[in-house]
DNA sequence: TATTGTTATACTCTATAACTATA
DNA sequence: TATAGTTATAGAGTATAACAATA
C-alpha cells in the first residue's frame, strides 16, 4: 500500500510529503538513540563539542540549532551521567565551559554506530545517486530557508 | 554561510540533514496556518474530509495518521469554529460521523492557497527536477520505512 | 470515543549574576 | 566610583505533537 492512498491531495505537495518522511526518519532515529540512553538533541550536542572542542554554552546552543534556554536541561542530564563536564569561564565568570568527557566520547562513538547501522538500514531503500541528492537538496532547502529569515 | 560548517559531521549524516530541513519546512508551514487559525494537523483533517467525504474518526485518524486519542482535540476545536459537524451513526452509535461543513471547505481553500505560495517560495531554490526527485525519494523512504515495521 | 498523563521539542518570559561603557 | 545597559545562564510556563493506559 504507498502513502498517496492515504491523503491524495496532501501527498501531491512536496513539503507535505518531505516533512511526513523526516517525521519518521526522525522517531527511528530517536528511538535508536534511546538505546543507548541520549535524546537526539543531546546526541547533536556530544558529537558538536566532540568536533569542535570545549566551548560556551551559547555557542554550542546556537551551533546546535538549540534554543538558549532548553539548552540547560540537556547540559544538566548528560553532565548527571559524567559524559560532559561544565566549568566557569574564568575570563568571563557569566559563561560555562562545556566539556566532552572521556566517557562522553565512548557513549558517543557507541551512539554514532547505532546511527550508522539504523541509517544504512533506513537508506537501503534509496541508491547512492539519490541519498547524494537527497543531501544536496535538503541542504539547500535548509540554507535558503534560512536566508529567507526564518 | 552554509549549514554544514555548524556541525560538520553531523552534516554528513544524511538522515541528519535530511530531518534538519524538513523541521524548518514544518515550522515554516505552521506559520502559515497559524494565520488562518489552524494547526497543521487540523488542515490535514479537514483535507483528508473534504476529499473523502463524511467518515468516523476512527477511520479518520488512520488516513491522516494522528493518534485515535489525540484527534479529539483537534475535531473539539474544528467543530466548535463551525468547520466540522459530528453526528453519531445510526447504525452505531458509538461512532461520531464527521463532515466538513461550508465554512470548513471555504477556510480549507484559504489555507489551501496560503500554502501554494509558501511553498512556491519555500521550493524556489529548487529546480522542477528536484523537486520531482525529493518528493519521489520522500515517498520511497516513507514507504520503506512503514514496511520495516515502523 | 474520550480522557488523562508522559515525553520531546520549541518558544516566551523572567530572574540572577557578571560583564561593559560611560558620566 | 556609580550608574545604566548588555550578556550568559537558569528557570518557569506554554504549545504542538506523538504515544500509552484506561474509562
Amino acid at each position: 500500500m504507498s502513502s498517496p492512498e492515504y491523503a491524495p491531495r496532501l501527498s501531491r505537495r512536496p513539503g507535505f510529503v518531505f516533512v511526513r518522511a523526516a517525521l519518521r526518519i526522525r522517531q527511528i532515529y530517536a528511538e535508536a538513540l534511546a538505546t543507548v540512553g541520549l535524546l537526539p538533541n543531546q546526541h547533536a550536542i556530544l558529537s558538536t563539542l566532540d568536533e569542535l572542542g570545549p566551548c560556551h554554552q551559547k555557542e554550542l546552543a546556537q551551533r546546535v540549532v538549540v534554543d538558549q534556554g532548553d539548552i540547560v536541561a540537556y547540559l544538566d542530564g548528560l553532565q548527571h551521567n559524567g559524559y560532559i563536564s561544565r566549568e566557569r569561564d574564568p575570563k568571563d565568570r557569566r559563561r560555562q565551559i562545556v566539556t566532552i568527557t572521556d566517557a562522553g566520547r565512548e557513549l558517543l562513538a557507541e551512539s554514532d554506530q547505532v546511527l550508522d547501522h539504523i541509517e544504512a538500514d533506513t537508506f537501503s531503500v534509496l541508491s547512492d545517486r539519490e541519498r547524494a541528492q537527497l543531501t544536496r537538496i535538503s541542504t539547500r532547502l535548509y540554507d535558503g530557508s534560512d536566508a529567507a529569515g526564518h
